[in-house]
DNA sequence: CCACAACCTGTAATATCTTACAGCTACCTA
DNA sequence: TAGGTAGCTGTAAGATATTACAGGTTGTGG
């Protein structure tokens, strides 16, 4: 196994214009580095109560039917770690630990039933808000499976990478207009001072201008993003990577 | 080269408990896969207006400063890339650009001069909002350093990931007091629907409990949060991860 | 039983935001 | 020259947030 055969695949990913070639590339993956089933998971901050998911997947329907139905996504440890970690999630770290909640070890079990029972789990957050989650399931034995794992890892590591980059790019036309939103120099400049605690009247005074300018190009703000006030704006211009902690 | 050496690598990471140890980890890195010189930095939103920066770096010295007094950061094509990716960025597309602005065009002189020529920078974005990129830098005419980059590229990525994470655990103690933060569940569920742009009073509707009692649970959230109003509320939440579009 | 955390509620003064009205300058490009 | 974009400013009514006062219930663990 070679870095050439990381970049065939990328190469693949890169050409894909659809799901469906997504699909296959992720196949391929699977087939190279000998996985048997994969499934990539994305949500997409388009609102926050309401999120935009995309799944990618090659699991049963079945499995997939109850793992929604059951809210397994709230149990399942892999989506805990990769929520919050950047790092791979190999499967098996579930077992080694101590306690495990009854209802993760059912979990496990059910899991297993469907022949997921090694894997890894690669956690992706693009500087959009976006999570995703890219896992590849292999059914060889725990043993011989970890080994595989260890040895492919760093290429399915930046494989996902580019698969959700790849997605993202399809996305952008249908699901993510409010991404191409373009705020002028002022608005953003209000929208970050406001962000930081600042009243209109206070960031006037760092600003220079008076008072009713700030209210004017935060409203501007919060039309082009499509809100209805100031906090909404605030948490869709953070979640959306517009404003954030830079360049002053 | 194969995944065994960038395991050696992580494992070195994994045991590093202070900067230096992380600098060595890279040192080591550089090393193993035929890079001259490196950069870690990250951007740590502690507050908007003013992050918390953190680099370590093998970067001479006389280059690091001019870097941070011309204020390259907002020309440099590698962060520019990086700031909206996730996959990695290899200089040379700077190159490969047709029309390049006469100040990027002199930014890469200015490089070449320190030996920064030839190189790749990996991009990092972590759920809690961090930003960080790690940059290697190779002294190999182009073709081939283009070649070794290639090859060790998956391994990098893996390393990039791994290394943001060992400086976040070692940060989390110092500058991260505010990740620690636990706001209880009506607290965070009152400010994800603030974030939503919703009114205390349409909250209260929402979860059919007094509008009071909504102001009291913001204010709670806001008095943990260290923030003077909701504004400012919404943004430390949603770049902290604390709330996101989730879990519903 | 007591302390504590999480949760809940009310009144009221004041500050701030939201929205609607109306109008200005400067610069660039068709 | 006209039209567009970015930026700027004022007044005012009404909605909403902020803060300070004061008080309650429920469940958990020492």
């Amino acid at each position: 196994m070679t870095s050439a055969h990381c970049h065939e695949l990328i190469e693949l990913l890169s050409k894909a214009g659809t799901v469906e070639e997504i699909h296959s590339a992720c196949s391929a993956l699977c087939e190279q580095f000998g996985f048997d089933r994969f499934q990539y998971g994305a949500r997409i901050p388009t609102s926050f109560v309401k999120p935009y998911y995309i799944f990618i997947s090659s699991y049963q329907n079945e499995w997939r039917d109850r793992y929604l139905a059951k809210g397994y996504m709230t149990i399942d440890p892999a989506v805990q770690y990769c929520a919050n970690h950047l790092t791979p999630f190999s499967w098996d770290r579930i077992r080694q630990q101590e306690k495990n909640d009854k209802i993760v070890r059912q979990f496990m079990g059910e899991a297993g039933e469907f022949g997921l029972n090694s894997g890894v789990s690669i956690p992706v957050h693009s500087a959009q808000g976006e999570f995703a989650m890219f896992s590849a399931a292999s059914s060889l034995d725990q043993e011989r499976a970890n080994s595989q794992i260890m040895e492919v890892l760093p290429f399915v590591h930046l494989f996902a990478a580019h698969l959700h980059e790849t997605v993202r790019k399809i996305l952008e036309k249908q699901v993510l207009p409010l991404s191409k939103v373009q705020l002028t120099d002022r608005e953003r400049e209000c929208l970050l001072w406001t962000a930081e605690g600042k009243t209109a009247w206070e960031i006037s005074q760092i600003l220079k201008i008076s008072e009713r300018t700030i209210v004017f190009h935060l409203q501007n703000a919060a039309d082009k993003l499509n809100v209805v006030n100031r906090q909404q704006a605030v948490a869709r211009a953070v979640s959306l990577g517009i404003i954030s902690p830079s360049l002053v």
